[in-house]
DNA sequence: ATGAATGCAAAGGTTTTGCACCCCC
DNA sequence: GGGGGTGCAAAACCTTTGCATTCAT
């Protein structure tokens, strides 16, 4: 695994692990809270402790985290809560259109990221698994395009592209001969 | 589950558990076996029974199957083969080319298909689970460039809409209800 | 004969579920 | 007080792995 923090070739940090600056948690939090007050209220459910617990985590997270990632961090802070709840309350909080699923690992994980509103889709490195995101309005208008003449009702995608950012070309060409 | 052919709103058929045609199954049988025999001599691997008779059994799976799929399928014809067995063959049919994972569903089944050559995503149906296949010039072109403008070396992509032919349209808005 | 490939069973990992208890409204 | 929510543990899945054995070359 790469250095977090490092500058790779092609001149991007490795953020793999990059969060929320702290002047940005607080605000997101409250959003986040208020967006789930209001569907747990519209739906008649109940703001249980845990889920206002949960929720103060998410805004300690790296922007696109796996359930375990969350789970752990969880427990950290609150041992008393479990894991079930953890991933029942993702689907709720999925539901309640605070949280996305965004792709699915290789190895089965699936990661997870808050929901900002403006729509993305990623690019995972296969060098040091970061994340990226990109945008492409030309991309999001052929979908659509392509999805009303034959007569589908788009519920979503997910567009994924991997790919190397080179930092680790060498050794993989090495390793594959 | 709709059923199987049944002509859908959109003016599709309810083609989820589409397979080849039984002219077509003996082709591609050859040729799939002529890529394995290709691929294990060139790298000094065995071309076993047990790979032969799962490469057999590819021609009569659904153009887009699950492991669990292709194991039922398998064992039903030789009980003798080991879910371990095909679980590794499918990773060596991956590296071999013959063989390609398009997608994981919201359950977390991968999906795979028999490499067709020219490459396309998929539209997965919400109400069918039939998966449908789209091609784009605009958006692979798209996609590349929005790669390398940031300095990536793409390995691939997994572009998936998931939709509604809206057979189930009115069902599911009472469900919802 | 050599080592790749297999079957079986066990282990690993993630996610779901049953159930008694708790606590939010 | 009623029903949603929770913790715990067990179960359900899917996939991988260890090991002795078999089999292709």
């Amino acid at each position: 695994m790469v250095k977090l923090g490092k500058v790779l070739p092609c001149g991007r940090r490795n953020n793999a692990g990059k969060g929320y600056a702290p002047k940005d948690k607080e605000q997101l939090a409250a959003r986040l809270l208020r967006s789930l007050s209001d569907y747990v209220a519209g739906k008649g459910l109940r703001q249980s402790g845990s889920r206002t617990q949960i929720v103060g985590i998410l805004t300690g997270l790296t922007r696109h985290f796996s359930a375990s990632e969350l789970i752990e961090k969880v427990r950290a802070r609150h041992p008393d809560i479990g894991a079930a709840t953890i991933y029942r309350n993702l689907q709720t909080f999925i539901d309640a259109g605070i949280l996305r699923e965004i792709l699915t690992l290789d190895n089965g994980e699936r990661i997870f990221e808050v929901e900002s509103g403006g729509h993305h889709d990623h690019i995972v490195c296969l060098d040091c698994r970061a994340i990226f995101e990109f945008q492409s309005h030309l991309i999001e208008k052929e979908q659509d395009s392509i999805t009303t003449s034959r007569n589908f009702f788009s519920e979503g995608h997910r567009h994924v592209i991997y790919a190397r950012c080179g930092y680790l070309k060498k050794r993989h060409r090495r390793k594959k001969a």
